[in-house]
DNA sequence: TGGGGTGATATTTTT
DNA sequence: TATCACCCCA
């Protein structure tokens, strides 16, 4: 508690009612949290059992958990959920399935699954999956925004695209509880219709959960807000955290009002503010509050600090973009000898993805390491996706989305002409895929091979799932990928050993995740919990670069949020990219410049601009102005630079050599 | 069954 | 312009 500030220390001890902690960027926030929670356990007397503190994504719960270890004895923390919302609502749907019409074993949809299924729906009902992606991203706005298929259709007001997006919306419900599935936004929006309509289930996680901490408060949408509200119930007895001017999520959902609404809602809200910053020089805060000022404000809010006032901010404008690239590349380079710091210590961060890879060559012709956060997710590849499908169907026989992937992976002889028949044999009785293998009348529309071929699947299934229910869930795992062969179907699918061998090495991988998940969760865990847990985890690729730790790290403004480096280059920061051209139609710039905001922040010591004067988009080269944002800084503090003449390939090979040099020549 | 040709598309993304 | 998803074919 020692070294908090006054306001920090309020915040921490603050626990008659509901409290909104107004936390600006690099003001200690999780450092708040943690010692709340350390304060309720040890000064509070409250059990680790009765306390949740929700997070969006899981890293973030990793950090609080790690940070947490260090402070509170294993005693203390027994019990404790210190876990993203979605894994929050996983564990309330586990215990509460039957009253939301789920079975147990049900299978979680990521984003791909789910677009699987609406295309297959669509192709179905309108013949063709155009825009399905559109059709996806609405109905996952109305699932945030609590609107149901019913509400959906009557809103939309005869609007043909919006009238077929809410049929849509209805079949897909309907099939996904079909699948016995739900999708990402029903581990939120599921429990939230459960706790309206079954007060004795709502009492019982209100009792479960006595105070309740929310971090990144901004970032809720509707759905968990209102979870939120319902587990605190009348008590209100929760802390959350946010930072309205940190908000960057609206277009997905995200609802920043949401932090105005709460004193509406609870009408004895004490709201703390953090305005001291521990992370940029005065200069960098000066600029990131003169900004920010330019936006409307319910909380006013001005940062400061005690860190000196630093050097300008600089802007460099380049020719073009492959100028931008270089000139930036090559200051960080002369940065990095000038200071001896690390590669670690600069980011490069810019508006869009398409935007890192000119810096990626930039960078790898100057033979300097980096990294690029924002993968592919780990559960993205297909062989991971075949395995994951076969533990979904084992534990969830229902689900026909893994069925379909799954029987003729690896090849079982069942064409598509068999399917057919299946799946329509399947409709007619009402019933999945799987149950309808088993059903003697199937000899009537398919041929005896075709009947023989999937019984002899749907019996070896059946035996896998027993075996999992009674035994090592682990071991069935293992002897499954072994029944099926899957190694031997790699290497004959893949052209290249080498990809195969790649495959089966995320396979073991998925093997290890599912083995080191099954001692945590310890002896009662059953197949259906490792899988479930496992599709919300966020295993990212294993690239090479990662491996390496001293990199300059490439990411975009949202991916920055919550991290800090001592340098920064804000790339592209032009009109028409930041802002970015589809925010100024829809008239957001007010989002734009929070992500700006964002940017900024980030900064500890100095602040790179970098904008190109023209530059190729879309095949067409155009002209491009300085963005409105840097206008809107404190101009005394910036310093404009031209950037000088673009240096020619060859010599930046020349430069990268001369860098590796001296890089050994330190090391000797 | 994967690769090559074709045509649409071009912000941000976590769970 | 570059990428990506999809379709068709060998």
């Amino acid at each position: 508690m020692s070294n908090l500030n006054p306001r920090q220390k309020e915040a921490v001890r603050y626990i008659d009612g509901p409290l909104l902690v107004l936390a600006g960027a690099g003001s200690g926030k999780t450092r708040v949290i943690t010692q709340k929670i350390v304060h309720l356990v040890k000064r509070c007397d409250l059990k680790g059992f009765h306390i949740a503190a929700l997070t969006f994504t899981n890293k973030a719960a990793r950090e609080m958990q790690s940070r947490l270890a260090d402070q509170l004895e294993a005693k203390y923390r027994r019990g404790m959920r210190i876990s993203t919302f979605h894994n929050l609502g996983l564990n309330i749907l586990k215990r509460e399935h039957s009253h939301v019409g789920l079975k147990p074993g049900f299978s979680i949809y990521d984003a791909q699954d789910v677009q699987q299924l609406i295309k297959e729906l669509m192709r179905r009902a309108f013949d063709g999956d155009d825009q399905a992606s559109e059709m996806q991203w609405q109905i996952s706005a109305w699932k945030n925004d609590r609107i149901s298929p019913g509400q959906a259709q009557l809103e939309a007001n005869g609007d043909p695209k919006q009238v077929a997006a809410s049929v849509l919306y209805e079949a897909y419900n309907r099939t996904l509880r079909a699948y016995n599935a739900v999708d990402f936004d029903d581990l939120i929006g599921l429990p939230v219709e459960l706790f309206e309509t079954q007060p004795e289930a709502l009492e019982h996680w209100q009792n479960r959960i006595r105070y309740l901490l929310v971090d990144e408060y901004q970032d809720t949408n509707a759905t968990q807000y209102r979870l939120v509200q319902q587990l605190v119930g009348v008590r209100g007895a929760f802390t959350v955290v946010g930072d309205d001017d940190q908000s960057i999520y609206a277009w997905r959902g995200a609802q920043p009002e949401n932090l105005a609404l709460l004193s509406e809602d609870f009408a004895t809200l004490k709201v703390i503010k953090l305005e001291q910053n521990y992370r940029s020089a005065g200069r960098i805060l000066k600029a990131a509050n003169k900004l920010i000022g330019n936006n409307p404000h319910v909380f006013e809010k001005r940062l400061w600090s005690e860190l000196g006032y630093g050097d300008p901010l600089k802007v460099i404008q380049a020719k073009n973009e492959d100028h931008e690239a270089e000139q930036v590349v090559s200051r960080l380079l002369a940065h990095k000898f000038q200071s001896g710091g690390r590669f670690s210590d600069y980011a490069i961060l810019y508006r869009g993805n398409h935007q890192s890879r000119l810096f990626e060559r930039a960078l790898r012709e100057s033979q300097i390491p980096y990294k690029i956060s924002g993968g592919t997710s780990f559960f993205a590849y297909q062989e991971v996706k075949d395995i994951m499908a076969y533990l979904r169907l084992l534990v969830n026989d229902d689900d026909d989305n893994a069925f379909v992937r799954v029987i003729n992976t690896p090849r079982r002889e069942i064409g598509p002409t068999t399917l057919e028949k299946l799946a329509g044999y399947a409709t007619g009785r009402g019933v999945s895929l799987c149950a309808a293998a088993y059903e003697l009348g199937l000899e009537t529309v398919l041929p005896e091979r075709a009947v023989n071929r999937l019984r002899e699947f749907v019996e070896w299934l059946a035996d896998k799932s027993d075996q999992a229910q009674r035994g090592d869930p682990l071991e069935v795992v293992k002897s499954l990928v072994n029944d099926i062969r899957y190694e031997e179907w790699l290497l004959d699918t893949a052209n290249d050993p080498k990809t195969a061998e790649r495959r089966m090495g995320n396979v073991h991988e998925l093997l290890a995740w599912l083995g080191r998940m099954a001692e945590q969760e310890g002896d009662g865990a059953s197949l259906s919990d490792l899988v479930s847990r496992m599709t919300l985890m966020d295993i990212l690729e294993r690239n090479e670069d990662e491996q390496r730790d001293d990199c300059v790290a490439l990411m975009t403004l949202h991916a920055a949020k919550g991290l800090e480096f001592p340098h920064v280059f804000m790339v592209g920061v032009e009109e028409q990219l930041l802002p970015h051209h589809s925010s100024l139609d829809e008239d957001n710039v007010e989002e734009e410049r929070r992500l700006a905001y964002v940017g900024i922040t980030r900064a500890q010591k100095t602040l790179t601009f970098s904008m190109a004067l023209r530059r190729r988009k879309h095949g067409e080269v155009m002209d491009c102005e300085p963005s409105r944002f840097l206008g809107e800084l404190p101009e005394d503090d910036l310093v404009w630079e031209g950037g000088g003449q673009p240096v020619d390939p060859e010599e930046r090979q020349e430069r990268g050599k001369a860098h590796l040099a001296n890089l050994k020549d330190m090391l000797n």
